[in-house]
DNA sequence: AAACAAACCAACCGCGTCAGG
DNA sequence: ACCTGACGCGGTTGGTTTGTT
């Protein structure tokens, strides 16, 4: 017995998603929030699976996407992580909340494993690309993976108990999640996705009724409150900014959007946990660029306390880049 | 300007996992 | 304990864009 098709093929549209479909799903989603996809076909009328609206708004539409190049620390980033993790992109996603795990995959295929063979001859894909293999697999490598898994379940430990405590939500966040998005002090974090969907809402603003406004703090508080307890792929925001016949007007989206850009105040205010207390020093590891502490980055504390520990031990950080590079970090950059 | 190749990336597919019944 | 449905993830594909000859 096989397993039935997530949706019947027939009348599901397969292809690019267009402007309006994007704008069906994202005033259903601005209403009901993520989750639930199975009914959102349904309930919208797209004539989309339930994957492919999953797919379309945790890799495209959904806030706090970042579009665009990568930076040279988010590339170490990924390298470091893949060495780490191997290719558990949705892992390596959780440490770069910006970026989802399609864009990080595709950026890994298309840039940076060719950069890496240059750079090693010698070593073939199997052995870079994770754990495919596993007797290819060291002991070391079993064991940083094994502790890395460690680390991230002390983080998912550690959200779950800053819950408890609302205060802290802004310095200990899903790591892939809506508090990610809504610590951020980069007005860009959501400026492309957000312009992606103003560009498309503008036409269809001119043939739309006016209606009225939800005021953003209204908006503000909702999006806050719905977000304890969801997991990091689902916890998306939901600002209510849908009027009674469930569709968002350009001008409440307008809001919305406005709400969502707005950065959470006193972020760097509260540390609950000692995983975060020297977390301006540890992030200093792989802050290279001179741009602001974001609480996106909170969850990166607890991999770099380990990688800075590691780095104690084994020698200074060029060694732990050298390690996961095999030997060729220092020419990479 | 046309043809071809390479690069890029959005989207699809199939499998694994997990929660609820 | 087992079954089923829903979701998430990673690999892959295919269309589009860009670069080169």
């Amino acid at each position: 017995m096989g397993r039935p098709p997530c949706c019947d093929k027939v009348g599901v549209k397969k292809g690019p998603w267009t402007p309006e479909e994007d704008i069906i799903l994202v005033s259903y989603i601005q209403e009901h929030g993520p989750g639930n996809w199975r009914s959102v076909p349904t309930n919208t009328g797209l004539l989309r699976c339930s994957k492919s609206c999953r797919l379309r708004w945790t890799n495209y539409l959904r806030p706090g996407i970042k579009r665009g190049n990568f930076t040279d620390h988010e590339e170490k980033m990924i390298i470091h992580l893949q060495a780490l993790l191997g290719n558990r992109w949705a892992a390596i996603a959780s440490y770069l909340p910006q970026r989802t795990d399609n864009d990080i995959k595709n950026y890994w295929n298309t840039h940076l494993k060719k950069k890496l063979k240059k750079l090693q001859p010698g070593i073939d894909d199997n052995t870079r690309d994770g754990f495919s293999d596993s007797q290819q697999i060291s002991k070391g490598q079993w064991e940083r993976r094994l502790q890395t898994d460690i680390h991230m379940a002390r983080q998912a430990l550690c959200e779950a108990l800053s819950l408890e405590n609302p205060n802290n939500l802004s310095d200990l966040k899903p790591s892939n999640g809506y508090y990610s998005y809504l610590s951020s002090t980069q007005p860009s974090t959501y400026a492309s996705s957000t312009e992606n969907i103003s560009k498309l809402l503008q036409g269809w603003m001119k043939n739309s009724p006016k209606s009225s406004k939800t005021t953003s703090s209204e908006t503000t508080q909702n999006s806050s409150n719905n977000r304890a307890g969801t997991d990091s792929s689902s916890s998306q925001g939901t600002p209510n900014g849908a009027n009674k016949n469930g569709n968002v007007s350009p001008d409440d989206f307008e809001i919305l959007l406005f709400d969502l850009e707005s950065p959470t105040p006193d972020v760097s205010q509260s540390v609950s946990l000692d995983d975060t207390v020297n977390f301006s020093q540890e992030i200093s590891l792989f802050q290279d660029e001179s741009k602001p502490i974001l609480g996106s980055e909170a969850p990166l504390s607890f991999l770099e306390k380990w990688l800075f520990e590691e780095g104690a031990t084994q020698g200074n950080e060029e060694d732990l880049i050298e390690a996961s590079l095999g030997g060729t970090g220092a020419d990479f950059f």
